[in-house]
DNA sequence: AAATAGCATGGTG
DNA sequence: CCACCATGCTATT
């Protein structure tokens, strides 16, 4: 593989010789590298190649940035700039540090990965692609020989690691870009990838070729992969990497963006991030290709890795388990123990995918045995081999019992695979489910510098928050910290499919609907955090360099100078204020944060909008809210549920409440709550024990959760009225008598029960979704105008990107959802008169909706059309909030 | 009879 | 419609 019989430097500017080890530069069209004399390897390894042999050579350009020139014509220099959107270049300093000081060190080091290049490459032949990706791709560089099962396994073991080459670093991209990557960049994306493919079936067969080991097994060897990995600094100063290595790539070493260290978490601001990509969602997408991309080319672009299979690693896992610092982890992808990977077979099920990636290939069902080091150093041997399976494979591990037992796993728990550079020791790591992710909760506390903890960081990387509304990104921004987690959760928590499915069947549906503009009224920066404000296509966003958590809705109007202005309410009396419309609240607003009105600036101070005024600018629930506001004025307990609700309606969204104070540990009820937590999830008394809901319950729960309710929806009101405020002014007040807050009483506080609405009502209801929808749909051009609440908790993770709407969906989804479990265990415990049969009810998530099965029924009050909305009905209305209770709630728990 | 190995099935995306 | 994969089921040890 010598890039040369030549015995003197590849740089045809000097003719020096080349020493005994010559270096390698970087990579060339053949896949070989370019092999240097020290000096010039030198001057390659800083950067400064070009400057020192091309300056008289076209393509230089200036970085947008920092003016400093780029050889952006020269095979040398490709990695160290990066193509700009709009139009130029930027060094790859300048470009790292514009995107966020990127903490993610997965950054993409070279300009492939964005998407101008991108583009371009589309319509260039594999060779060319090849050639112009210099070393970027890294061909699976395996030595087919090496696996075969004839091969003492004594030796595959101390091979393997450096065959299984893995893009990883594309993977830790991936992890915190994809989810910006809206559904039709995610097409371009799968259309890349489908092209990367191709190249790398072409390079794999290459690589073959040039192994001289044609092998046993084509298919193996067709499996390329694209090694994006960064490289680690320890990898480039050994300049004696195996040839073979899947890392030789100096190209990697040769950007200044080159990675160190035991990075890999993706504590990118999400929301940066996620803007980054609104911007410029090309580059964000052609990241995505990338890290799509997977080694095996089967010609399908498929080839990525479902998002439930990225790792998730925390700095912290990593240190564990590299536990040496000079060494860098390269997470592979982890997963979700199923029954059977932890039952007593002893064998686990590989995904696929991830097996062909980072695993030696393998021609015979036998396998290989696979040596792998647990977090503690000890080392297993694991059998991993494959089925056949349909015209597939089935890929395990056999032989895991032991390791299993040892980490004390149990189904849900999560398994991690990493590489462990540069030995290239397949790692093995756990995380156990039944606690936060060590990760998790320390780094909640210790990290609470920022006030982001790696979790979330991870979690709001989690692709696996990406939703079919990723059009709404916005609001998927929001949404990813917390809920994502939830998601995972029950997601992966693919405890055995049985309970899965059983889980799925059993479950309440909850459908809950708004418009992205909906959502993203709630968002507030999170704390300390300014954030700054961008406009795409004609919508402003803010962006926050953290997650963005939940907060009251405004609402926006215009003053009586015809200004434009928005009011606030404090989230401690509640009383609403005058803001500058551009004002951005924090994530809880008080009277005291009121700068712009120091008058006001205090609860004590009156409120300078009558309620009369108030139901103008929030017509339907005017009423409700009215009320409600008075009745906290005059009673603590209200105020307290309120503030409950209002905790609730945070965390519904959030679920699981990234802005909450995280105190010592968590709560039984949840892994990310605290003691002390006042969310609805935490508040409530554990399934099947405490008193019963009544309609008129008015238990932090239940007020707790209709708040939360009447909070989404005041989001919508405001920009009705805005724009229809005098022409509908009167049919929105009427409505607003007309639709009662009672529904709310129903029995299971939040719940609704059924039937309780009468034909007016539920006439009032309908109209109002139909409202809703026009609207929505007339205010919400460029995306879809809505967020679907209502995603499948299993689909998620593997909805298209960009959407946090989805993670937000899901949280909102899951606090509600336990509260409607704890409803009805409480309710089928028949501790307490449960009202009928809900489970009987049940059975028809029927719909309408005003009628919740579990009894739990969502005030229509809300003028969120609780159930009107039927999905059943087919009606799509986005502003509304429904919830399905389906049936039997066989309590799988 | 129990454990294991491997194939088949069927839910899910 | 297909691929994936969790698990069931059965043959084998």
């Amino acid at each position: 593989m010598s890039s040369s019989s030549s015995k003197v430097c590849y740089n045809s500017e000097c003719k020096e010789l080349k020493s005994e080890h010559p270096r390698k530069g970087w990579r060339l069209r053949t896949g070989e590298y370019a092999e240097l004399c020290d000096r010039c390897y030198l001057a390659y390894e800083e950067g400064r190649f070009c400057e020192t042999f091309h300056m008289n050579a076209a393509g230089w350009r200036c970085c947008e940035s920092c003016g400093k020139r780029v050889h952006c014509g020269c095979i040398v220099s490709s990695q160290a700039f990066t193509l700009l959107d709009p139009g130029g270049v930027e060094c790859m300093t300048c470009a790292r540090k514009n995107f966020v000081l990127t903490p993610n060190p997965a950054w993409p080091t070279s300009m492939f990965f964005h998407s101008p290049l991108s583009e371009r490459l589309k319509d260039l032949s594999v060779k060319n692609w090849t050639h112009l990706a210099g070393s970027g791709p890294v061909p699976w560089r395996q030595a087919p020989s090496l696996f075969n099962s004839s091969i003492p396994s004594s030796e595959l073991h101390t091979r393997v690691p450096y065959e299984v080459d893995v893009s990883t670093g594309i993977n830790k991209l991936n992890a915190s870009e994809r989810i910006f990557v809206s559904s039709m960049e995610k097409k371009k994306v799968e259309d890349f990838s489908e092209r990367l493919m191709k190249v790398n079936l072409t390079m794999g067969t290459q690589e073959s070729l040039e192994n001289g080991k044609p092998g046993n097994n084509r298919e193996e060897q067709s499996s390329s992969c694209l090694n994006i990995s960064q490289q680690s600094a320890s990898l480039k100063e050994d300049p004696s990497t195996p040839q073979f290595g899947p890392y030789g790539s100096v190209s990697e070493t040769n950007a200044q963006v080159g990675v160190t260290g035991t990075h890999l978490r993706p504590t990118l601001p999400l929301a940066k991030q996620f803007n980054g990509n609104l911007q410029n969602g090309v580059e964000s997408s052609a990241d995505t290709q990338i890290r799509n991309a997977r080694p095996r080319a089967d010609a399908r672009g498929r080839n990525q890795l479902l998002p439930r299979y990225w790792p998730r690693f925390t700095d912290q896992e990593l240190q564990q388990i590299s536990g040496d610092k000079n060494s860098v982890i390269t997470p592979l992808f982890e997963k979700m123990l199923s029954a059977s990977d932890a039952g007593r077979i002893g064998r686990l099920v590989l995904p696929k995918k991830c097996a062909e990636a980072y695993f030696p290939p393998i021609s015979q069902p036998e396998g290989l045995p696979l040596k792998v080091q647990d977090s503690k150093g000890k080392e297993w041997v694991f059998q991993f081999r494959f089925w056949p399976n349909n015209n597939s494979r089935m890929y395990v591990l056999e032989g895991v019992t032991p390791c299993i037992q040892s980490m004390q796993l149990q189904a849900g728990d999560i398994v991690t695979f990493s590489r462990l550079e540069p030995e290239g020791k397949l790692v093995m790591g756990f995380r156990k489910a039944s606690t936060a992710p060590p990760s998790d909760q320390e780094n909640e506390t210790n990290k609470a510098s920022n006030g982001v903890s790696a979790l979330a960081d991870a979690e709001l990387a989690d692709p696996s928050s990406w939703s079919k509304v990723d059009k709404s990104g916005y609001i998927a921004k929001e949404a990813l910290g917390s809920k994502s987690l939830i998601s995972r959760k029950r997601k992966n928590s693919t405890l055995g499919s049985k309970s899965k499915r059983l889980r799925i069947e059993n479950e309440d549906l909850i459908e809950l609907k708004l418009t992205w503009e909906e959502a993203q009224g709630l968002l507030r920066a999170p704390a300390n955090h300014i954030p700054t404000v961008v406009v795409i296509e004609g919508f402003e966003f803010e962006e926050y360099e953290d997650s963005p958590i939940l907060g009251m809705p405004t609402i926006y109007a215009t003053g009586s100078a015809g200004e434009k202005i928005q009011w606030a309410q404090c989230e401690d009396c509640f009383k609403w204020r005058k803001l500058p419309m551009n004002a951005l609240l924090p994530s809880k607003w008080t009277c005291s944060d009121n700068s712009w009105d120091p008058e006001r600036s205090s609860c004590s101070a009156a409120q300078d909008l009558t309620t009369e005024q108030l139901e103008d600018l929030l017509p339907s629930h005017s009423t409700v809210t009215s009320k409600k506001m008075k009745a906290a004025k005059q009673d603590p307990d209200n105020i307290e549920a309120l503030e409950g609700l209002d905790t609730l309606a945070n965390l519904a969204i959030l679920g699981e409440g990234e802005s909450l104070p995280a105190s010592a540990q968590a709560t039984t009820k949840h892994p990310r709550h605290r003691p002390g937590c006042s969310c609805i999830v935490c508040i409530q008394p554990p399934s099947g024990k405490g008193p019963k809901h009544k309609q008129t319950c008015t238990c932090n729960v239940c007020l707790t959760v209709k708040r939360r309710f009447r909070t989404l929806m005041m989001r919508r009101e405001k920009k009705q009225s805005e724009k229809e405020a005098e022409s509908t002014r009167k049919k929105q007040q009427q409505q607003q008598q007309l639709v009662v807050i009672d529904k709310l009483d129903d029995d299971t506080s939040i719940c609704c029960n059924t039937g309780s609405s009468s034909p007016n009502q539920k006439k009032e209801v309908l109209e109002l979704s139909d409202d809703d929808l026009n609207r929505t749909k007339s205010s919400t051009p460029p995306f879809k105008g809505q967020i679907d609440l209502n995603i499948q908790p299993e689909r998620e993770e593997e909805l298209s990107p960009g959407s946090d709407s989805g993670s937000m969906m899901k949280l909102l989804q899951d606090a509600t959802e336990r509260y409607l479990k704890q409803q009805r265990l409480s309710s089928s415990g028949g501790s307490e008169n449960s009202p009928g049969n809900r489970s009987q009810q049940v059975g028809g998530e029927a719909g309408g909706g005003e009628s919740l099965s579990n009894g739990v029924t969502l005030g229509s009050s809300n003028h969120v059309t609780l159930g009107s909305s039927n999905h059943d009905g087919g009606n799509d209305c986005p502003a509304t909030l429904s919830i399905k209770a389906s049936a039997s709630m066989t309590a799988t728990g």
